[in-house]
DNA sequence: TGGCGTCTGTGCGGTAACGCACATAGTGAT
DNA sequence: ATCACTATGTGCGTTACCGCACAGACGCCA
């Protein structure tokens, strides 16, 4: 439990920050920080997870590849989730593959010692569960947004989205890289990015995005972003 | 506990009749039989969740309805899982709509008593924990289908889906239910069923749908229909 | 300084789905 | 039989996005 700086202490994750000072100390010791790279894999589909991970800096994308090798993200958890809910789910493994999008640090936890600690019933396991309904809520929006709304309205979610979970105006990614998440082509993506970049409300320059405008983008954004961060929200608060 | 017919009993309900016999008595006084009609909401969004439901014949349509009154799906249930996950996640109400697709009989069960049954932690625990675990799996296989699949394939699918929760090749139900089910324009699906039914997978009349031929629309269908399935599968498997 | 790889801009033809308008056909009530 | 209603069929112009092709632009390394 030595000196973490501010922002890599266990704290900074809103699921372990949720915790009774007592219920943390007991976890304490079995939360190792890790360094996350971007394009890391966390995790692959249909593998076994050995360990979960409490974000603190680092973004990690859920996404999906195709048969045909195009891929489509669901969900995004930074230091408001975990990543691995299937381990205390029971299902031992996902479909879907975990992408650093955002490289930080993390808290990684064996997934013994979470079932574990899951099966005490406690505060923990209430924390958990209500962040598998924020994340339910996600994927569930997700899904409605991919079938009803533009390019340019979903790309506005998703820097939204990532900026909320990154902390940061700036982000590190090629317009590429945005496409295979959305679930898209480049070309749409750059069309998309350069009206807004146009209007002022962002720039960018090979692999960087910086928001300048933040209440102009969430003008633009189709309701989707507000409904998953009020979502959000509300399950957080109830917890306290 | 009185004669209930074969496909009205309880353990007609997969959870249900994946318990341990000790762990099925006991819940069984709280059960109690209702039947819905096509159309039936049983809940709605936002909605306080004050009972949840394990189809035996019926099936659910977990909906979204946006702002400007379009719809999409994101998830089916029928005698493979129960309504009302919110209640044990701790979130007590969710972002939609819960809408019967096919009548039929469920039994009923009172929140609290879900909840006071979930934290005993016990095999029932288990059993929804999984099932929350195949949810997700086909919500965002929904997801990422939405966003890169034709109508036609998104239309096998859920033909399919329908067909494997309801055990029956007859379907009641009109295009314009199916669009809104799909996120589409009711003429989108009249194009794509009218092939379906040109090549012979399909019949239907004013609100009936027939499955003729399930191989080849099986055939026809994107890959999401199977990965959904098998694992559902998996995760029941495990169970047991 | 030059070259190479990655990232971005743009245009063009094709397609899937949309919005709308209207025609047709069963169905059920009176 | 008639009428009203709901369900389905179909066509047409428009839009969003795709697939492809290629051109510039920047960044890094030799």
């Amino acid at each position: 439990m030595p000196g973490f700086t501010e922002a890599r202490a266990p704290r900074a994750n809103r699921l372990l920050a949720a915790l009774p000072t007592g219920e943390y100390k007991r976890l304490l010791p079995d939360l190792e920080p890790v360094t996350f790279s971007l394009g890391d894999v966390v995790y692959e589909s249909g593998g076994s997870l050995q360990s979960v991970y409490f974000p603190t800096q680092c973004v990690v994308s859920l996404l999906y590849t195709m048969e045909n090798g195009l891929t489509a993200e669901m969900g995004l958890t930074g230091n408001d989730g975990m990543v691995g809910v299937a381990v205390f789910l029971g299902g031992d493994t996902t479909r879907n593959r975990a992408v650093i999008q955002i490289a930080g640090g993390a808290f990684k936890m064996r997934a013994k010692l979470l079932q574990e600690e899951f099966g005490r019933g406690g505060p923990f396991q209430q924390v958990l569960l209500r962040y598998t309904q924020a994340l339910m809520t996600q994927i569930s929006q997700t899904a409605v947004c991919n079938r009803l709304h533009s390019v340019e309205q979903r790309l506005c979610r998703w820097l939204l989205l990532s900026r909320d979970r990154g902390e940061s105006d700036e982000l590190r990614m090629s317009q590429e890289f945005i496409a295979n998440m959305l679930g898209g082509r480049r070309e749409s993506v750059t069309v998309a990015a350069g009206r807004l970049q146009d209007a002022g409300l962002i720039r960018y320059a090979r692999g960087h995005i910086t928001i300048l405008d933040r209440e102009r983008l969430e003008a633009r954004v189709c309701e989707c972003y507000q409904i998953v961060k009020t979502e959000c929200d509300r399950l957080f608060a109830h917890g306290k």
